[in-house]
DNA sequence: TTTTACGATATTTTT
DNA sequence: TATCGTAAAA
């Protein structure tokens, strides 16, 4: 067999990597842009072509759909039909695979229901409170990272011993009636997706044996990402029969607070024997000058593997920095360099704006509109998250599984029809002192108890649920969801309301509807009901569904969205400290390396040119910030950056300036001195009579009410009322 | 039971 | 500054 066309196209570091022998463990150390998804797709097909073994013996992992569509339609590219039978999906994915098939090994009910973030949230938040726990005191967000933490340690609440202490004690009463509802239900969250494929590797020997015959190959995408359960998931597929080739950066991990370990890229080497290590350093994406300043500032972390980007491309264009005079302005910026773009001949999608945080996004979003240049926010409300699609999915559910409490809660009263929270209790109450789903308390409520008026109301619901799930028996899937839409009242609700977002509402309806007619199911999916395989991808696959993707837009995205994606042109805002790095990572080295490692992820994504800006004052979450720039700006090689800037006046100078002038009777206003105010600017060097010596690094509102943020030279820093701090200026 | 109004509250989120 | 969720009014 002739396998030049796989090994061509690779440089030499590529191709040490996709030719290494089929029975080492590889670890890939892949730098931003130096070809990572081709040495995994190439090292696919040099397994097949070049060393024999058969496409069902590999499986592929990544973490997200868009990666695994990428990779499957490459290796297709690359050897063809073949690629179709090697297993390759994203972790998420392969464990609900293996679960279809082996429910019951698993202990789950045939049609377990997969549930999202979002669903996960509302079933805890009703269990907070069923248990009678103040929401305040324990706030739903922290009892689902709880399980999910737990869950992706790989620990039961009947493995967590809390001692005495009494927030663990409450935390796991919350985990163990959470297990207790999901297991009534048959739902199945993300993180139970893995722990039960995990299980079900650790309790059944004869299932474990049969995928590590069958598993010769794993292949790890993204491998700084995964989580302790992901990994130990990992370890025991690959048994001591299976070979694990796995492709990582861990200057770009940025998940460790969503529960990903770095450290197992260094565990990696300790953990198998024969591990062989590649470094592909070469960047085929940037400019000289933009990995320089990558480089640069990615050295300030500790612990790094070490690996030096290198191009053997042109230097390009300085960094440009822009330092504005707050967020609007800002925002005006962005649109002039994207018109400059257009004027130079590029095109709006070549353009990505990046930012710390989705709120950022509106003010953008804003100048954009009225500079009428299209965008797109990636991000954000996903297809499938839209509350009106998952109203219809929740009436879905509830066809399908009458026992999924949370679909039955969310669509009972919705569209209003008269059962309100005071019959909702009733039924919650019921189903929870006889240990019922809260379908069949309703049920048994109907018979006996209510009053009349909730019990016409309730039994109507009852009997359209039953009566939706016959007249859908025979249709097809597409079919169905019109029914549902038309028959549940959802459809009359959003038409009733004349308002622009119930028509953009309909219309996501109409998506759903036309993403059903075209659903065709993966064969693991053939046993079970095409509705139920439907709403399980729905849950899966959120992001995948696009709405009008046509027509070319600037991106609009957050860094951690970023990832993976690469530009001719990068638009880095608000460079600034508290923003990025965020203000909790400030005084955390493990976050602030973490952050810095985002900026990272930022840089590397710039092909020809990278824009950064920031602002020196800043409206942030209703507070008006004078921010210092980020210290990444700084981190960077002084020779790689342009500073770009308007008239030469700082904020403070333009804000008192015009005001002293224009009211020279008002003495609090001057600049010189506002009274017994002094007046101090960002970067003034102070002296406190009690902590010292140290520098203004914030200020905050004007005249009496200055307060000012120091950092004293001993450590720490303050915020102090200018007026009546014993601060003296140097 | 539904609507309205006010007050608390703010990262990042592949699945 | 906007959104969201809960609490009081209709």
């Amino acid at each position: 067999m002739d396998v030049s066309f796989l090994l061509n196209p690779l440089n030499d570091a590529q191709r040490e990597a996709v030719t290494l022998p089929e029975d080492v463990h590889a670890l890939v150390l892949a730098g931003a842009g130096s070809g990572k998804t081709r040495v995994l797709t190439h090292r696919i097909g040099w397994l097949i072509e070049g060393c024999g073994v058969q496409p069902w013996n590999i499986l592929a992992v990544t973490f997200t759909n868009k990666a695994a569509g990428e990779m499957r339609a490459r290796a297709a590219a690359l050897i063809g039909p073949r690629a179709q039978s090697v297993t390759l999906g994203t972790f998420h994915g392969i464990a609900y695979q293996l679960l279809r098939q082996h429910w019951r090994e698993a202990g789950l009910i045939e049609n377990f229901q997969v549930i999202d973030a979002d669903d996960q949230k509302r079933l805890v938040k009703r269990l907070l409170r069923e248990l009678e726990l103040d929401e305040a005191q324990w706030p739903v967000r922290q009892a689902v990272s709880f399980i999910n933490g737990q869950k992706e340690e790989g620990r039961r609440a009947a493995h967590i011993d809390p001692g005495h202490d009494p927030y663990l004690e409450t935390m796991l009463r919350i985990y163990r009636a959470y297990e207790e509802q999901c297991a009534r239900g048959g739902l199945v969250d993300f993180a139970e997706l893995l722990l039960r494929a995990h299980e079900l590797w650790l309790k059944q020997p004869a299932v474990l044996a049969h995928y590590q015959q069958r598993f010769r190959h794993l292949l790890v995408d993204e491998f700084q990402d995964t989580n302790t359960l992901q990994y130990a998931w990992l370890r025991v597929l690959a048994g001591g029969t299976g070979r694990l080739f796995v492709v990582g950066d861990d200057d770009q991990s940025i998940y460790g607070w969503r529960g990903a370990r770095v450290e197992h890229i260094q565990r990696f080497t300790e953990d198998f024997a024969d591990v062989r290590v590649v470094r592909l350093e070469q960047n085929y994406r940037s400019t000289g000058t933009i990995l320089k300043a990558a480089n640069t500032l990615i050295a300030h972390n500790s612990g790094r593997l070490g690996k030096n980007l290198w191009t053997a491309g042109e230097a390009g264009e300085p960094i440009e920095v822009y330092r504005a005079f707050n967020e609007l302005e800002e925002a005006d910026f962005v649109c002039r360099q994207v018109e400059h773009w257009l004027e130079e001949g590029g095109s709006r999608d070549e353009i990505a704006v990046l930012y710390r945080s989705n709120a950022q996004s509106r003010l953008l979003e804003q100048a954009l509109l009225r500079h009428r240049i299209p965008y797109r926010v990636y991000g954000g409300l996903r297809f499938y998250e839209r509350a009106e699609i998952k109203d219809v999915l929740a009436y879905l559910r509830l066809l399908v599984n009458r026992n999924d409490d949370a679909s039955f809660e969310r669509v009972l009263n919705n569209p209003p029809r008269g059962i309100g929270a005071r019959t909702q209790e009733q039924i919650r109450r019921h189903a929870r002192q006889h240990g019922l789903s809260l379908w069949q308390a309703a049920r048994q409520l109907v018979e006996n108890g209510l009053s009349a008026r909730a019990r016409g109301a309730v039994s109507g619901f009852l009997a359209l649920i039953d009566e939706l799930e016959r007249a859908c028996a025979e249709l097809p899937l597409a079919q169905q969801l019109i029914e549902v839409i038309a028959r549940s009242g959802l459809q009359a609700q959003l038409e009733k309301d004349r308002s622009e977002q119930a028509q953009s509402k309909l219309e996501n309806l109409n998506e759903l509807i036309s993403a059903a007619e075209q659903f065709r199911p993966e064969p693991e999916d053939e046993d079970v009901p095409l509705l139920t395989a439907f709403l399980n991808r729905a849950a899966l696959e959120a992001g995948e569904h696009q709405a009008d993707a046509h027509t070319p837009c600037v991106q609009l995205m957050t860094l951690h969205a970023a990832k993976g994606l690469e530009f001719p042109l990068v638009m880095m805002v608000g460079m600034e400290e508290g923003l990025f790095p965020t203000q909790s990572a400030i005084d955390d080295p493990v976050k602030l390396e973490e952050e810095r490692r985002l900026a990272y992820v930022g840089i590397t994504r710039a092909q020809k040119k990278l824009v950064m800006s920031w602002c020196e004052k800043r409206r942030w979450q209703g507070r008006e910030l004078y921010p210092m720039p980020s210290r990444f700006l700084s981190e960077l090689p002084p020779e790689c950056v342009k500073e770009v800037r308007l008239g030469g006046r700082t904020a403070a100078e333009r804000d008192f300036s015009g005001v002293s002038g224009g009211f020279s009777g008002r003495s609090d206003f001057d600049p010189v001195k506002m009274g017994e105010t002094p007046l101090f600017a960002i970067g003034q060097r102070v002296r406190h009579a009690k902590f010292g010596e140290g520098i203004v690094i914030a200020l905050e509102g004007s005249g009496e009410q200055t307060r000012v943020q120091v950092h004293f030279d001993q450590g720490g820093s303050k915020w102090l009322l200018a007026a009546m701090a014993p601060l003296e200026a140097l």
